[in-house]
DNA sequence: GCGCCATAGGTAGTAAACCTAGCTATGGGC
DNA sequence: GCCCATAGCTAGGTTTACTACCTATGGCGC
């Protein structure tokens, strides 16, 4: 079994609105924008990047709108109001939640041991 | 539906085996040493730590042996070595995760906007 | 011309893991 | 007598990411 294979479960849509927040992209543009803006940490399949953009897009943090460029047909996300409250909101939710699992990981803190 | 429900998915593990790196618990005492250690913020209920504590005797992570204390049985968990060294390396990789979305979420450092 | 690859979009089905909701049991406080 | 904190557990549901597929275009090598 891949180790972090699951690694991102519950943090990649903030990472996905997040690379919204400098214009809008397309959703392979967004995979690979993931993918090099991580050193190729985050290489996701196409599997799981686009039912996750239909995700937010139904959840109406980011809008989508067809184009057709070159006869291929392109999907065009865009973030929304509502994206860009939760982004900034799920930046601070990061920071809190990164915060308590390195303090915890540090050796010591825990309360004594009974 | 609650925002960080499911935050934790992932790395709970880690947390867990960091819970009994200083020194044997039962399970009701990790679950407790979790929410004091992380402020209140990880108040997981049973039904996440007894499942997840037996996931990790089963990967031979930690080891439990049954106690009678005051007449009430108690299941105490040990880390074992392979726990050791799992947590070890999971640390490396947490920090490593944790930089990786941290860089992303700042804005700017992505790819330009095609 | 034909096959292959990169680009671009997608779906179906699986697996993991965390949560909700419930259960049993003891001992102490009101 | 009843409820709560402590202590342990399970069943079932939901979410979410993954694997494995499919379609389609344009350019490259042969």
């Amino acid at each position: 079994m891949k180790a972090e294979a699951q690694a991102l479960k519950g943090h990649l849509d903030v990472l996905l609105l997040a690379a919204l927040e400098g214009g809008p992209r397309h959703g392979y543009a967004v995979k690979e924008a993931l993918r090099e803006g991580s050193g190729g940490r985050f290489d996701l399949p196409t599997g799981t990047v686009y039912p996750a953009l239909h995700r937010l897009e139904g959840a109406g943090l980011i809008a989508g709108s067809w184009s057709v460029v070159d006869g291929r047909r392109r999907r065009t996300y865009t973030l929304t109001a509502a994206g860009e409250r939760r982004l900034h909101a799920e930046r601070g939710t990061w920071h809190e939640f990164a915060a308590a699992v390195t303090a915890l990981l540090e050796p010591g803190p825990w309360p004594a041991t009974s």
